[in-house]
RNA sequence: CGGGGCGUAGCGCAGCCUGGUAGCGCAUCUGCUUUGGGAGCAGAGGGUCGGUGGUUCGAAUCCACUCGCCCCGACCA
């Protein structure tokens, strides 16, 4: 039967739209620009979320829900904020059959209604920090989309936090960016750059944006979550004063963070290969499936009772998937959960079942370890644990094998084009040289990173004097 | 918004140039044989050809308008 799957190496982007719609992951919406997230696509989405849910509680975030819609005229309340957003919102002027009096805004992002509310909130010292985050719905009216990656409607959290000092803000802005990078290495297994935005990358109303930025297979960049520094901006917007233990009165300094379901995206596009989507074991919705193979009748009756048992033994350690369907092949069952990203295959024939054992296949790299039957839950984790490790190892060399040092202009173009990745060059800081190089090469300043980039250089556009150097790449 | 492509059965497509009873593959259903990398044979069901209008004895096919989607660029998580 032919390939569902476009190859990489003929077409990228099909690839990644094929991968998606042919494993099941999501598939395309009536409405333009949105997409339905199918249950293989959510599960994963649940799997970050439970994660990261942790990890924000273990730190002493609590979940709170904001409302939707979002008076337009909270949003002109930061200039630089509505400045950033208002070309893309989705505006309500209707309810109720009427024309309202004020338009809503279907939030972009919730800094707005959220800062109007701590403005309620907050009187004392004593009542920070507030340490916010919610799961929630976000639109933005895109000019172009693509499953996942950038769709009208998305999926995210976003953590809000006010503290009474610049000092906490930066801490837990920091903090949550420890977090994100951590996640994205140890769940994920994809490993990141950190860093600072530019001002011109910079979220619209912070003072400061640290990011993660991962490298896609494709040598592109993509970010994979921001953590914002907003300093006093919104506070003084929104009016959140509280006072201090002298009795005086003061701003809060606030953070907002946020990753989304783009991170999905992040996991077809890092580890995903020709036969379909592949996910490290600590987040697939899947993590084994048995597969039976049987000829005879008698044969069928043994081995799907070994394969129930095996199911058994293994359901409460793992997810897993027992696949006894009687009326497709074993070849298509192979086929089916490759596509579907299963990273651990255990098969189960005649052979095997003579050797008391389970052929295991690891979906990374097809690679096969009989797994003796006895014991097996033991072999199954030692397995699941390897192949997770093996991924970020992989991702890790294939970084480090796509960055590379630029120090001249001409050769910095050439090699873009010819291996993309990310580049170490010098910058002098000025947002004229950024510029230029964006509209010369498409290649932006992916962040600055906050430690061992200090040496003394020369800007990459200018010549002028740098005394850091930054990454560059191109990025979706 | 600019450039390109595509709308014909659930999915993928052919047919259109040169108008004349709507086809192929996959999937689905039934039966038998099969099962260690997408099984075989036989049979069956399924389509107002994106929409509207026009030309014509006759339109999937020609013309006009329109709607939608995908890809590439400018904006962005």
């Amino acid at each position: 039967m032919a390939k569902v799957i476009t190859p990489r190496q003929e077409d990228y982007s099909r690839w990644y739209t094929d991968a998606i719609i042919q494993s099941q992951m999501a598939d395309y919406s009536p409405v333009k620009g949105c997409m339905v997230i199918r249950p293989l696509g959510y599960s994963l989405w649940e799997g970050i979320q439970k994660e990261l849910d942790a990890r924000f509680k273990e730190t002493g975030h609590q979940n709170a829900y904001f409302p939707l819609f979002i008076p337009e005229s909270f949003l002109r309340k930061e200039a630089e904020h509505v400045a950033g957003f208002a070309p893309e919102c989705a505006v309500v002027t209707h309810g109720g059959g009427k024309e309202l009096e004020e338009a809503l805004i279907v939030r972009p992002t919730s800094e707005t209604i959220i800062y109007a509310m701590y403005a309620k909130w907050i009187r004392s010292y004593r009542d920070l920090p507030v340490l916010i985050n919610q799961w929630a719905n976000v639109v933005r009216w895109e000019m172009r989309t693509r499953l996942f990656l950038r769709t009208t409607e998305f999926l995210w959290q976003e953590g809000h936090t006010a503290h009474a000092t610049e000092a906490e803000a930066e801490e837990e802005a920091l903090k949550i960016l420890e977090i994100y990078r951590r996640f994205a290495e140890e769940q994920m297994a994809i490993p990141v750059y950190t860093g600072v935005k530019t001002d011109s990358e910079r979220f619209a109303g912070a003072l400061r944006t640290y990011c993660l930025e991962a490298l896609m297979q494709d040598k592109k960049a993509l970010q994979a979550g921001t953590s914002h520094n907003l300093g006093q901006n919104f506070a003084k917007a929104f009016e959140v004063k509280f006072q201090t233990k002298d009795g005086t009165w003061e701003h809060v300094w606030s953070t907002s963070w946020g990753v989304s379901t783009r991170l999905v995206g992040a996991l077809v596009m890092a580890h995903g290969d020709d036969n379909g989507v592949s996910f490290p074991p600590r987040l697939a919705p899947i993590q084994v499936v048995l597969v039976p193979i049987w000829k005879s009748d008698e044969e069928r009756l043994r081995i799907s009772e070994a394969v129930r048992l095996a199911a058994e033994e293994l359901k409460g350690a793992f997810r897993v998937k027992a696949d006894l369907r009687e009326e497709v092949s074993p070849g298509w069952k192979f086929n089916e959960w490759e596509l579907k990203g299963v990273p651990l295959r255990l098969e189960i024939g005649p052979r095997d079942l003579e050797k008391d054992q389970f052929t295991a296949v690891r979906r990374m790299d097809r690679r096969k370890t009989p797994l003796p039957r006895s014991g097996l839950a033991g072999g199954v984790a030692a397995l699941l644990e390897e192949i997770q490790a093996e991924m970020l190892e992989k991702g890790r060399a294939f970084l480090r094998d796509n960055t590379r040092d630029a120090r001249e202009y001409e050769e910095f173009k050439r090699a873009l084009d010819e291996s993309g990745g990310f580049f170490r060059a010098h910058w002098c800081g000025s947002a004229d040289c950024e510029r230029l190089i964006k509209e010369e090469t498409k290649a932006t300043i992916r962040c600055i990173p906050l430690e061992g980039n200090r040496e003394d250089g020369r800007c990459l556009r200018c010549g002028g004097a740098s005394r850091r150097w930054v990454y560059f790449a191109r990025a979706y």
